[in-house]
DNA sequence: GGGCCAACCGTTACTATATAACATATCAAT
DNA sequence: ATTGATATGTTATATAGTAACGGTTGGCCC
């Protein structure tokens, strides 16, 4: 809990299971929030599901294309628009593509590790990061809203694979 | 020091004597590294140190194109590749733009705190920003190489002008 | 000085990411 | 059934960034 329990999936683990377990989520909290989880924007988070990488836009249009007619971009944007206000959906600047929210329904600052490799993302909540940007922020006078915190690495996965022993380079 | 220092440039400064400096340190650190700071290298160092705001890549072109024949975008990434690469320009991802190094020389990890308001950006270089990250990290087996950490907000001065309250929305 | 290599720069074309504007369809409450 | 709000479709366009190739320049060696 001290670092707000960012984990990477193990290799081996069964995904349908963390599909079904979000979607589940999703369909709860729209419900809940008489926000309309319709089809095109479900099948959109299905695909940003289907693994714990980021993907991008027009990666999930060729995904979609593969099933239906293929989306015009912003059809793929305005679900991904509805996802990220929902709170199920990242968007993550730094690599410009989108990762499905490991906890939906907390209304966490999150900070997300990305892997360099393999691109898969790593949500973590640490209150730690987040004081410590406040507290800087605050020493300038400055009233933070949204913190972006999006790290760059290799992750446990990738390093074990290559005996890769860290390398810190700031 | 505990906070790293992020400052907003107050309101009446003399923004020349930033430029002065910041092009003179320039000039200082590609000297002693053989780095070859050129012509259209320094025009658009001295059009990002124009001002304490992220400028836009196609701005640079814009504003290049008032004095010389408008270079082509590739051009002006060119320069931008190289200011980076020496540290004296940051790219902010989370806006698409670009903005001069507020201390150039040392080789710090940064923070961006980046006003929604005016664009300025004010940079801080938090030891317990940068803990916290690699705490986090650590803990879940990911190796750091390159944490981006750009918070978005309203500056000290943004906020004086309408009387705003801090208004903290994780 | 002449030749040479590396770097820098210009030109053209292109890829990738995201949004504007406006028309049509669907839902859900009366 | 009507209506107003929300969602989706369609077309075009804006914005950001890169590839490939050729020409130019600057420093270095003989």
């Amino acid at each position: 809990m001290a670092h707000g329990n960012a984990a990477f999936p193990t290799p081996g683990h069964d995904h349908r299971h963390c599909v079904a377990t979000l979607l589940a989520a999703a369909e709860r909290l729209c419900n809940a929030r008489n926000a309309r989880l319709t089809a095109g924007r479900r099948r959109v988070l299905e695909i940003v599901a289907e693994s714990h990488s980021a993907i991008g836009a027009y990666d999930i249009i060729d995904r979609l294309a593969e099933r239906e007619r293929r989306p015009a971009p912003v059809t793929v944007y305005r679900a991904l628009d509805f996802l990220i206000d929902q709170g199920l959906v990242h968007r993550l600047a730094s690599v410009n593509a989108y990762v499905a929210c490991a906890r939906p329904s907390d209304d966490h600052g999150a900070q997300f590790l990305i892997c360099k490799r393999c691109r898969t993302v790593a949500e973590m909540s640490s209150a730690a990061v987040f004081h410590a940007i406040v507290d800087g922020a605050d020493a300038a006078g400055f009233d933070v809203s949204a913190p972006v915190v999006e790290v760059a690495g290799v992750c446990v996965n990738c390093r074990r694979e290559t005996g890769d022993g860290p390398t810190r380079r700031q």
